[in-house]
DNA sequence: CGCTATTTGTTCAGTGGTTGAATTAAATGG
DNA sequence: CCATTTAATTCAACCACTGAACAAATAGCG
């Protein structure tokens, strides 16, 4: 079985609610407290916040530290009298999350703990349009091999891993389309499947998700930004796509084909687009079309530079790029004018290649914002550079399988 | 304690899990089913289903009976052999929702009971915009006070109300700017406090919630339509508005202000609109719009019948009109491209009065969506018009208050 | 007509997990 | 050094689900 959902239930259980649920939703109660606390809360604190007795906390918490999620850290100086609390924190050493990335002009690995710390980090810098799908993902596999040795070394578990692709998944982790890399219908956890470590099956879940690049990148932002909330994360590659986040949680779409907003028409009798459509907002703001908008269309700058040399060539005044990029960000500022009518965002995260040039993608957007969301005036939009840099997609790939972990602690302790 | 959250928590416990959280959620899993059930189901069939014991069903059960929820109905004729079944459905003379609406020329109530039958239900035909906001409401309450004389006379017992507003309301149920009925900052509540049947706050939920007629609206075309699933409604009032449902609930935003459609620019250097932007789709696809595209702008027709109208003239052919709903449908289409781009939608509803226009709209939707959306070729999009009339709203805000009732049964349980 | 097979619904002892109070543990402060 | 305070554990009680046995109600068959 292979899926490509991000599942993350939020310990929701749809089906009955047997005697053991009980515990199961408690585990994943106090397991995310601890994980969203800013400080290492102690059992009594846990209490008193989730409304749980301190007896219960306790034994839950037994069952946490056995299956090595939580750990005790170090009494904290504490101010007035009563017995010192003990910390709990997230286990560094329990199970983490490997996270891979295949892209345009990169392979990406990387090792992520349950703590949401990057453990293991490196990037193979390829030109993969030319090679084969099942040559690139050779590659990847010896690149996930060195992951998982490093994670071994590190006393870390491998407890799952996800895959990110720029183009669109199904269900079956197939991937349909990607345009950018040349992809079609490449049924990637076929070719994976002499690879034993990553298509084994534990606990329903298949070892490997697939999933869309621009999700994973939004995901990252949901760990390494501030908290839950809801944003639109556009990943500006060659392509531009978007993490749609509702409530803390990736919205997926009915087919999990949600965000694909660089063909949301900007112009609707503006120049072709090779979607089919007229006008798309990647025919303004996508990287080919900036770098041709700026001069620089024959330069064939690697895709993952042109934004920094885009950059540079803002910060030293050229008129020509300073235009491109203001006309970019009034492409994206009505692009996302339209997803804010619609879904009330407060925040629009700019990511990938974007985010370099967000002091110059910024004004222009918030311009148009101003002038054409509803509600502008009683709620004001913030558009921010991500906190992550290009390899974003990986770690938020590793970042989902331990989320999933945290959201549904009851799946790892039932493996041991 | 006044909130237009519609809520509807699909019996997911954001907090602690206590001891009687077991129950709480075995009953929503029991009633949910029965309410979902085409038929009739008994108690072992709900238990095959669920995944419970029977004699676990059968405890629910006595709860769901005591309180009124659910009633024996009459044992089905049955196939082979063996005892034969108590089939079990929603009860008709249990709690019931009062549904309220205020629009630019009609107010509405109406009682739905847990069923989602229409029990009763009436309109008030009036230009509400020269009125005051305060005599609108004080007519309302007095339409309200029939509809619970109404719900008694038939054994009903109203378990709160809604009430759907063509505009923005916010967290305290202050309709902040309703542009079409001339309503800016108007404080519902306090208006109301006088009423004492709606102003209540039973259980943590107040008596009255007050919600954006467009939410509502969508809410009514997931009863009335094909069971849960995602889809986006569009209400083509005087303004256009939407609803948008993701996996069988309504999401309303970071702020409840989610579905402002009527404002997501179509042609960014278009003509100005008053809301400040250009070439927003009001301008296109509303209705005054299409009136005035087809040639009837002096007509100075009432609201709810100018669609009636337009339907008629373009079945007998009329040119002018054809053109204006084949404008309208194009600009709709663009706009619709975006969102299915953006969230994966497999279904857009067409509401209000652009329901009886649906067979002129529809064609130039379909062939702008198929030419604009990315993923259209592997997943067909469907156009269709509400399963419900003019006053869908209405009926969707009772409908709200007893949808409330399934999901979370021992609110209305604890009351008794 | 009576017996058996079959399916529905209830009863009841058993169990897992939470509760609440009492108890132990470990620190501060006078 | 002892009272005070807060943290964590222990334990009997209790709530709700489980599983199996049992009672109820029907169809089919000889």
């Amino acid at each position: 079985m292979w899926q490509c959902q991000e599942v993350i239930p939020t310990a929701a259980p749809a089906g009955a609610v047997r005697q053991g649920s009980l515990r199961e939703l408690n585990l994943a109660l106090v397991l995310g407290r601890i994980a969203a606390a800013p400080r290492p809360p102690s059992r009594a604190a846990l209490a008193a916040e989730t409304g749980l007795t301190r007896a219960t906390v306790s034994a839950v918490v037994e069952d946490l530290v056995a299956g090595r999620l939580v750990t005790e850290a170090e009494p904290q100086p504490r101010a007035g009298a009563g017995r010192p609390a003990r910390g709990l924190v997230l286990a560094g050493d329990g199970p983490a999350g490997l996270g891979l990335e295949v892209n345009v002009d990169y392979l990406a690995a990387c090792v992520v703990d349950l703590a949401g710390e990057v453990r293991h980090h490196s990037v193979h810098r390829a030109d993969l349009r030319p090679v084969t799908p099942a040559d690139a993902l050779g590659r990847l596999v010896r690149l996930a091999a060195d992951a998982r040795a490093a994670a071994d070394a590190q006393g870390l578990i491998l407890a799952g891993a996800a895959l990110g692709v720029p183009g669109l998944v199904d269900d079956a982790g197939q991937v349909r389309l990607a345009p950018n890399l040349g992809w079609r219908d490449v049924p990637v956890p076929e070719l994976l499947a002499e690879h034993p470590p990553l298509t084994e099956v534990v606990d329903g879940v298949p070892a490997l998700v697939v999933d869309n690049e621009a999700n994973l990148a939004a995901l990252s932002e949901l760990h390494a930004g501030a908290g839950p909330g809801s944003f639109l994360h556009i990943s500006g590659e060659v392509g531009i796509g978007a993490g749609i986040v509702l409530d803390g949680a990736l919205y997926r779409g009915a087919r999990g084909w949600s965000g694909e907003i660089g063909h949301i028409p900007v112009r609707p009798d503006g120049p072709p687009c090779r979607c089919g459509g007229r006008g798309c907002l990647e025919r303004y703001a996508g990287q080919e079309s900036i770098l041709a908008a700026a001069g620089l269309a024959g330069a064939d700058l690697p895709a993952d530079t042109a934004p920094d040399r885009l950059a540079e060539l803002a910060e030293a005044g050229d008129e020509t790029v300073l235009h491109a990029l203001h006309e970019a960000g009034v492409a994206l500022g009505v692009t996302v004018s339209s997803v804010v009518n619609l879904l009330d965002l407060d925040t629009v995260v700019l990511g990938g290649g974007y985010a370099p040039l967000a002091p110059w993608l910024r004004p222009p957007m918030l311009a148009e914002i101003d002038r054409r969301v509803l509600t502008a005036a009683w709620s004001p939009v913030t558009v921010r550079p991500a906190a992550l840099g290009a390899t974003a997609a990986a770690v938020g790939a590793a970042g989902s399988v331990v989320r999933r972990i945290i959201a549904r602690p009851v799946g790892w302790l039932a493996r041991l």
